[in-house]
Parts: C-alpha cells; sequence; structure tokens
DNA sequence: AGATATTTGTTCGTATGTATT
DNA sequence: TAATACATACGAACAAATATC
C-alpha cells in the first residue's frame, strides 16, 4: 500500500486541516474504484456531485479540474455531458513526467546511457510480437532517410524520423512500461534543445552503417531471433551514443570558442 | 508589457473555442518562463491575475489548481502568500506515473526485464559518488534483513528495506533520469498487489546470497571499482528476477486451485 | 498569547456557452 | 429552429488560515 489514501482525515492537531477541495478529489477517486469505473463511464452530474458532498459549486469544479489534469477524467459539456472516466494517455504522461524532469538538466548522456541498455530489451520483447504491416512501416520509415538531406529541414526531419524507427519497435513490445520508457528517451531526444542543435549539424550518425544495423534488425525480427535483434541494437546504440557525444563534444567547443555572450539562452530545455 | 496573447483564437472554425481556463493555464506558463521565474519566486496575487486576465475567481482558481496539481506551483494562505513556484517532488511524479500504468497491467516479469539491466547501470554510475556516510546507511539497512524474521510483518518490513537498500543506491547516481526510473520500479513493485502477495510468503529471495552480494556491492563501490558493482549486481538481478518468478508462479498456481471465485478481486492495481 | 491585517478558500446566485434532440 | 440539459464563467459575500505586531 502507498499512503496519504482513504483513511479519515487525521485529526492529527498540528496538521492544516484538510482542505475541502482536496477531500473532495480522494473521495471521487474512491468511489472510481469502489464501482470499479472504467473508460467511457460517467461520473454523477455537477449538480448532484455538489449535493452529494454538501459542496459549493467552485469547489467541486477545482476538483474535477485536479482530476481531469491527472488525466484520470474528461468533461463534455452538452445534454448526457459531464465528467467521464479517461485513460491517461501517453502523451499527457510524457509531459507530466517531463515537468519533472525539466529542472534536473539532463544530457545526451544520460540518455544514451538509459537507451543503449533499454533499445535492445525492447527490441527482443517486440520480435515475437511484431507483424508484417509493422515491418513494413519500419522499411518506410528508413526511406525517409537513406538519400542525403537536400536542406537542413530536410536533415531534422529525417534525425526525427530515425527516432521514431525506434519507436515504432517499442510499440511492438509486449513490456508497457519498458515501451513507454523508450519512447520516453526518445521524445526527450526530440526535445531537448541540445540535442535540437545537433541534429542540424552534418552527419550526426554514420547514415550507411545505421541504416545497415536497422535493415539487419527488421532481418532478425522477421525470423523471429530475438537475441540478434537484441545483439544488433546494442551495436547500433554504442555507435550512436559515440556520435553524440563528440558532435556534442564539438558543439561545445564551438560555444566556448563564440563571443562571450550567445545571443539565446543556453539552458536546457524539456517540452 | 508587450503582447504575445492578444491574437485572437485561431479562427479555426471547426475547432472548439480555447477554453477560458486552459487560456489563462498557458498565459501563467509563458509568463513563468518569460519572466524566468524558479523554485520560490511569487506568481501575482489571485485578485492581480484576475484583474490581468479580466477573469473572474473561480476561473483563475481553476487555472492555479491545475498548475498546483501539475507540480508547478503551490498555493500558501495567509499574508505574503500566494502562488509560489515549486519544482515537482519526485514522490508526485511517481503518482502521476503510476495513474498512466494503471491500467497497464504490469507484470513482475515486465519489471524486472528493466531492473535487471538498470540496476548495474545506476549502481556504476553510483560508485565514484557515493561516499562513506552512504555506505553506512547502506549497511545500516542490510542489519534490518540479516536475520529471520519473527513474524509476517517483519517478513514485509524486510521485504520493503530490501528494495530501499537499492532505492539510497540510486540516490548516488549523477543520472537524474536513470536514478528516477529505477526508484520507481522499486516503488511498482512496493506497490503491486501481486508483489505485496509475494512478499508474505517466507524466502521471497535466497537470504544469504543476497545479502552476499550487497556486501559485495558495498565493498566494490568502497574500492571504487564500478566494473565490479555492476557485475554484482547483474548477478544479484538475475538470481532475484528468478526467485519472484517461481513465486509468482506458485502463487498463481495456488490461486487456480483455489474456490473458483477469490474472495476479493485479483485486478493489479497500482497506487 | 491575543489582536489584526492579509491572502487564499468556499459558497451561492446568476448569466452565458455548447451540444443534443 | 427551438427547447433542453448540461458545463463554463462571473462576482459578491463570507469563512478560514497564517504572518506580524
Amino acid at each position: 500500500m502507498s499512503e496519504p489514501d482513504s483513511i479519515t482525515p487525521p485529526p492529527t492537531a498540528g496538521a492544516p486541516r484538510r482542505k475541502r477541495t482536496d477531500e473532495i478529489v480522494d473521495a471521487i477517486k474512491r468511489m472510481i474504484v469502489e464501482h470499479g469505473l472504467g473508460p467511457g463511464d460517467r461520473l454523477p452530474q455537477e449538480r448532484d456531485l455538489i449535493a452529494q458532498f454538501a459542496a459549493g459549486k467552485g469547489t467541486v469544479r477545482e476538483a474535477l479540474k485536479a482530476l481531469e489534469v491527472q488525466g484520470l477524467i474528461s468533461v463534455r459539456t452538452g445534454p448526457g455531458g459531464g465528467a467521464f472516466i479517461e485513460r491517461m494517455s501517453e502523451g499527457r504522461a510524457m509531459s507530466l513526467l517531463s515537468n519533472f524532469l525539466f529542472a534536473k538538466n539532463l544530457s545526451i548522456a544520460n540518455i544514451y546511457e538509459m537507451r543503449k541498455v533499454l533499445e535492445p530489451q525492447v527490441a527482443a520483447s517486440a520480435t515475437p510480437h511484431i507483424d508484417e504491416a509493422g515491418l513494413n512501416r519500419l522499411e518506410a520509415i528508413i526511406r525517409i532517410y537513406d538519400h542525403e538531406p537536400a536542406d537542413a529541414t530536410e536533415r531534422w526531419n529525417q534525425r526525427m524520423a530515425e527516432l521514431d524507427f525506434h519507436g515504432v519497435v517499442a510499440e511492438y513490445s509486449d513490456n508497457p512500461i519498458l515501451a513507454f520508457t523508450c519512447r520516453f528517451l526518445q521524445r526527450l531526444l526530440k526535445d531537448l534543445t541540445i540535442a535540437q542543435d545537433i541534429y542540424v549539424q552534418p552527419e550526426p550518425v554514420s547514415r550507411e552503417s545505421g541504416i545497415r544495423h536497422q535493415r539487419e534488425l527488421i532481418a532478425a525480427m522477421r525470423r523471429r531471433d530475438a537475441k540478434a535483434a537484441s545483439a544488433i541494437l546494442t551495436e547500433h546504440m554504442a555507435e550512436a551514443e559515440q556520435h553524440m557525444l563528440t558532435l556534442q563534444a564539438k558543439l561545445m567547443d564551438r560555444f566556448l570558442t563564440e563571443d562571450a555572450a550567445p545571443a539565446r539562452s543556453r539552458k536546457r530545455r524539456i517540452a
């Protein structure tokens, strides 16, 4: 069991009295689990909740807003409207997590330290489940970057597609938390401004070698060889990490030799 | 001063008009980044925000509630009170993430698939940074479970302490996202009801072997041998995973041979 | 410790917006 | 188009918390 839920407002004297809004949030959460409500099910209407909790409209609305931000419900107007149970989207979960990591100043190295062990795992766990449609999607993505980019924009699109390749692989994993983590790391790489600077550099990753690895991966998955898939990605990640780190070093160096005051803030930001 | 909101709501016909509350949430977020506000800094008071946005009190309060749930601000009453910039706590980030994974039905195997590659990494990254105080904390934790438990409660406490051991190791990692992920996986293990059932079984993990690994880890960290630390944890995790999976299998088997309708819901729940 | 001032927290009546029929 | 059912928004009055003197 975790901690703060259910049990009645602790009469602990010193503690500041529980705020009405938070009480209602918890009460609604309990209502959800007790009634076994699932996605699509509707909560009582605003005015019924007001009656049920003997609370003011504003208070109930704040509680519903809190639940909405947590991705637990969504609210619709109109007849038949009201608060409906939702399952949180992956995108919202990632945004919320980004808020947490915002202050933590992540580096490329931090992210690749995880990627290099997780991507091989996720590829192995996807291997038994990916179907021909998935493999075709992967091949289509490779075609986005199997040639020299015409300009900086295309180069950037190619880098994003390269990350999407791994995102599609993760989609077929049967391990939800592993897949989520890998996809989150990919999003982080898209968002980190340092990474963005790197992506407009020429050749962030050796093209032929990267594509070769990815084609080998597709072949390995096609013959359901999870072990090979994992090994290929281990090599691929080591290579990618190497490229990113040397590029980051070069980039840093370039900044250090520039004018003392770079125009825009260099603070790394996420989301 | 300048302008930036003013631009009228995108005349996109089909799109449902932007809700006032969400506009204010975004406006405040922009205010935070534009003014470069950091933890501890104060936002304008409620009544000033009401004036500034020409909005109703309830609307502004809903917006502040949304920001509060996202962990971006906290609000205090009294003189000098108001909304203050916060950095999201690790605990809140974990709760939010749990909400996302709630519906995903994680298994012990899913979690250990990640733990077995991440715990070695996090130990290696902590090795250069852990100090004598940290090593002493680890030794103190081991003492909680270096002996046979007297009853089921103590057995459960011992299992929790065993997870805390790895949590402390992660604290000393210099990789924020890796450390967070490991600690989150540990929390998941504490919360999964299936795991809870396992923990009250005798000997969820071979005691002597586990403690031996952990003592070896402390020794390796003390001599700053990151490679050894990583190798020890690889072995430790493989062993722990094995124990957990066989215990889970036994547990499942026991349920299958019980009455058809077990008393309480077996739905795995998180948080 | 008590009084007071400041600021958020809660309630309610009313009006407006939006989707369904 | 109109009627209906629902959320969304506003604002005024009052309650509760907390810092300061």
